[in-house]
DNA sequence: GTCATTTAGATATAGAGTATAACCAAATCG
DNA sequence: CGATTTGGTTATACTCTATATCTAAATGAC
């Protein structure tokens, strides 16, 4: 069969869905949250889960999972990795012999306060073209449909 | 060092930037869409591609993979396996003896037209806190922030 | 027309990111 | 107390995506 090639290639159909279009535009802010992080030696995940640390200073290794949404063993080599840069401390929590607790180094929580400041700066690139009021509706909209995958048949759970 | 574990973990701070949410929308997203395409034999990907195909019969390969912003390598599987399922042919193309077009089967259409009835169901699902105009509006903020990643550094493309 | 360069498709491979199963030790509960 | 659950851990595997390299054919310079 010889077919020749169209010259200009649409992807109409699939513009309709709201999670093609959140995929496309959120590997741009990956790539670019990435590259705000790089200085840190931060990734996306640690640099979550050290701003949960900080803000929650002493959680338990396994709250850390349930807010992020991470597996628990996964937990385990992305707090080591924490813990390697020097930001986190393992401690034993006073209450329970198995448990951990998460705290922030000095270290950490500047570290923390700086990357945020990095990342906010690379949110203002990528949504620049958005008013405040825009934004915040975008956040809260966003947060609608998070909610609305709690309901749902298999409960994927997930990510980070 | 002894610590007692806080009793709420919060993610304010995480929450101020549209990507940490976005995520986490994401997330859901692709729970729900993987569940609803599992019934067609599709993965997210497969039925990025398979849409583009039918919408463009006779594209190149190396079309759909610039349509959908992943490494032509990785294509190469990915019509494969569309083609395993009787859903796409590689025809030759006419005008170029190096280049496949990629022809949708009546399979295929068929396929292509329920899986994205299906795929509206689950947006609906997703979105139904919506209004229909905030929708499109969230849509359209979307689009933009996948503008804003054009312009930048590294310029990181990927996905699809 | 011939040679250098570019392009299309393909192969092999590696690295994130994330998920599952299974384990030990301590806590909890009947 | 014994059974069950929970916190952390280890090992492992699967998906997704990226990079390097190869060939055959097309394009472009002269």
């Amino acid at each position: 069969m010889m077919v020749a090639a169209p010259t200009r290639i649409t992807d109409q159909s699939l513009r309709q869905f709201a999670g093609y279009t959140m995929k496309r535009a959120f590997n741009a802010i990956r790539a670019d949250v990435t590259a705000a992080l790089a200085p840190f030696e931060l990734r996306m995940v640690t640099f979550s889960a050290l701003s949960v640390i900080v803000e929650n200073p002493g959680l338990r290794q396994s709250q850390l999972a349930d807010a992020l949404l991470i597996e628990r063993p996964n937990i385990v080599a992305l707090v080591d990795e924490l813990v390697r840069h020097g930001l986190v401390e393992k401690a034993k929590s006073s209450t329970d012999r198995r448990a951990l607790s998460l705290v922030p180094t000095l270290l950490g929580v500047d570290s923390c306060a700086r990357a945020t400041a990095a990342v906010a700066a690379h949110d203002r690139r990528m949504t620049a073209a958005l008013s405040s009021t825009a934004r915040t509706e975008l956040i809260e909209m966003l947060k609608s449909i998070e909610r609305a995958g709690e309901g749902l048949q298999n409960d994927g759970v997930t990510t980070a």
